[in-house]
DNA sequence: GACCCGGGTTTCAACGTTGAAATCACGGGA
DNA sequence: TCCCGTGATTTCAACGTTGAAACCCGGGTC
């Protein structure tokens, strides 16, 4: 079969109607050359009249540029990474980029394969926020598109990343507990695999501790609450509100109850969504009996019962920042990696409420 | 500046390692044509050795085909378009597609624009979720690009389209609440602009209707809850959680109450979780003084307090759907415009349970 | 021994665009 | 009058790939 006829019309089609050649017809699209008013509307009516749209294969393979970046997230059903999807389609539009979605589905050969380019070699650069794979196994797997790494699982200092500080951002969530008066607290999330590495949870955990070693606190063992190790074939991950629900449920169901637990710290809001809903069907109070609060702000965190008090990592700005350095990169590809921080804020609700109204627990939007 | 060295080998490059003719080394990688077990691996090796990869722009060019596919959707951090967006990148993956997802806003000229294939035209389909423009509006500024649209909105004949029978759907959502003994029932999320037309909404109030007749039941029109007008600059959209909450709030705080209202049809889940926010508030319990159904059933509609009765479209067979009806248009761009319906199931919760159990309303999750 | 067959390989040209450089038209200055 | 310069336009080549067709060569066949 002969090249498909892409059924559009050629630079040469629209030169021919408006009888000129075919590189003043590029001119005027590209603005890059001085054109007659007088040609320059002949040509504007002959691309009308045709409607004429620019092949953007052509062009690519003429400057080396797709102005497509590759998103690749694990699942963008989960609302972390809907938002982040969001963030991200919206900062490269600002920058003339679209965004091609690629979903890993935390399988570690999809995320090295993202991490090589394949399949994306038309893209400029490609986003990656990793779940599965480690630093060694991704700085062996990238290939030469641009990478920038976003989140804190990866920590190799090679790779361009951006993240939000998930120690210090749990600290504050945990120390936000602590002002309240709480004092025996509990986390829900940590990994059972330690191999696994610098996972984000694994970072928040380190947070909560540290929150407690500043307070002179200890956390009881028991109130450790281990996610399911990672499985592919579940279609939400680990820390999906079924998990939550589940391992809270497992708690008030075990020996102890909740052994005093009075404030509860959840790596990401659906766990913490999920910690809610076992603690109601328990009939416990929060944030009456137990405070919680969770990670991420995902939109519905708001609307539950109570409004969860949540960290809100500052997603438009990790999506700039993240743009801004693939960007760089690809104007320089031998740049030298950076770290960047996005910002966060603890967001006070219902859940646990701060230290002045922390026994009224009324409904703060 | 010359073209911009992308820094990759070609397949010249390779078949220089390898001793061959560029010609060769691109028929190992195709497999199209015959090619000797010695030569093949000696290729092989020049392949790994280099770490080639296609060109896929320069592929594209020649064969007019980019294996990519545009997903336009108004908001892709709503509930419903982050499955979606979900269900088509794997639906489109399992055919070898990838997916460049594109947002709207609901902006009108964007939604245009999607339909026309600008800045896309590298896509070999378009994936067209509208809320704003309409039938002719579409007709008029669709390009020659291969266009499937998502949803009810566009009722043209003239276009594939891909639908849940938002009329018969809804039809049933009501039913069920008026099997479980419901007689004043209301709907939250009819349109103020008639003008507007054919949206999923108008659609959704229409089976509401025709269930209450099918029953010798009306409406009381202060149980017909209008949402605010379409607004661009709020972030997400009219449908969405704060103005359910809103909205049922206002009628909680009217002259009348509730006014008798046991049960409540909402366009969609968001709303049915702001107002099950604002039944909440006010004491009014749920499902025993009011029942409340939605539609999209959201991953959150199973953890709201109640767990919230929706209608569960079957997104990954509407995505499958589209993807084959947009990957046959490429195919045969004079295929005749096909409607297709993507199946959907009531989802019963304990906001509205069945006829049985409508008394107890027990969770179930 | 000339001929054909077919697997394996190569040559050729083209996809539609843009950088670079050549060409052209024309008005102003020497 | 001639030349220069600048703006406008055109010619040329190349980006990396693949369809089509030519080529090469060893093994049958008559």
């Amino acid at each position: 079969m002969s090249p498909r006829r892409s059924a559009g019309p050629t630079l040469k089609d629209v030169a021919a109607i408006a009888g000129v050649s075919y590189r003043t017809v590029s001119n005027v699209i590209s603005g890059k050359a001085p054109v007659s008013a007088s040609t320059r509307a002949r040509v504007e009516a002959a691309v009308a009249e045709l409607d004429y749209r620019p092949q953007l294969a052509a062009r690519q393979l003429r400057v080396g540029r797709s102005n497509l970046l590759t998103l690749s997230v694990p699942f963008l059903s989960l609302p972390y990474f809907a938002q982040l999807a969001h963030a991200v389609v919206t900062a490269a539009e600002a920058v003339g980029y679209d965004v091609v979605v690629d979903e890993t589905h935390g399988d570690p050969e999809r995320e090295l394969r993202a991490a090589s380019g394949y399949r994306t070699l038309l893209s400029d650069g490609i986003l990656l926020s990793a779940m599965s794979i480690g630093d060694e196994e991704l700085m062996a797997a990238r290939g030469r598109t641009p990478l920038v790494v976003l989140g804190e699982r990866i920590r190799a200092a090679r790779v361009d990343r951006v993240v939000v500080d998930s120690v210090t951002s749990t600290r504050d969530a945990t120390a936000h507990l602590i002002a309240a008066g709480r004092r025996t607290l509990g986390f829900l999330g940590t990994v059972p695999d330690a191999s696994s590495g610098a996972a984000a949870a694994d970072l928040r955990l380190e947070g909560f501790r540290t929150a407690l070693r500043a307070a002179g606190l200890e956390a009881d063992p028991r109130h450790l609450l281990e996610v399911s190790p990672w499985d592919q074939r579940s279609p939400d991950g680990d820390y999906s509100r079924e998990e939550g629900h589940a391992r809270v449920r497992a708690l008030l169901a075990g020996p102890d109850g909740l052994a005093g637990l009075d404030g509860l710290v959840c790596a990401n809001d659906l766990l913490a969504i999920g910690a809610l809903r076992a603690l109601r069907e328990a009939g416990v109070e929060v944030p009456g009996r137990v405070a919680v609060v969770g990670w991420d702000d995902a939109p519905e965190s708001a609307y539950t019962v109570p409004p969860l008090t949540s960290i809100a990592p500052d997603l438009g700005e990790l999506a700039r920042l993240a743009v801004a350095s693939v960007l760089r990169l690809v104007d320089d590809p031998d740049s030298p990696p950076r770290v960047e921080q996005a910002p966060y804020r603890l967001v006070p609700r219902a859940s646990a409420p701060p230290a002045s109204t922390s026994s009224a627990g009324q409904l703060v939007p």
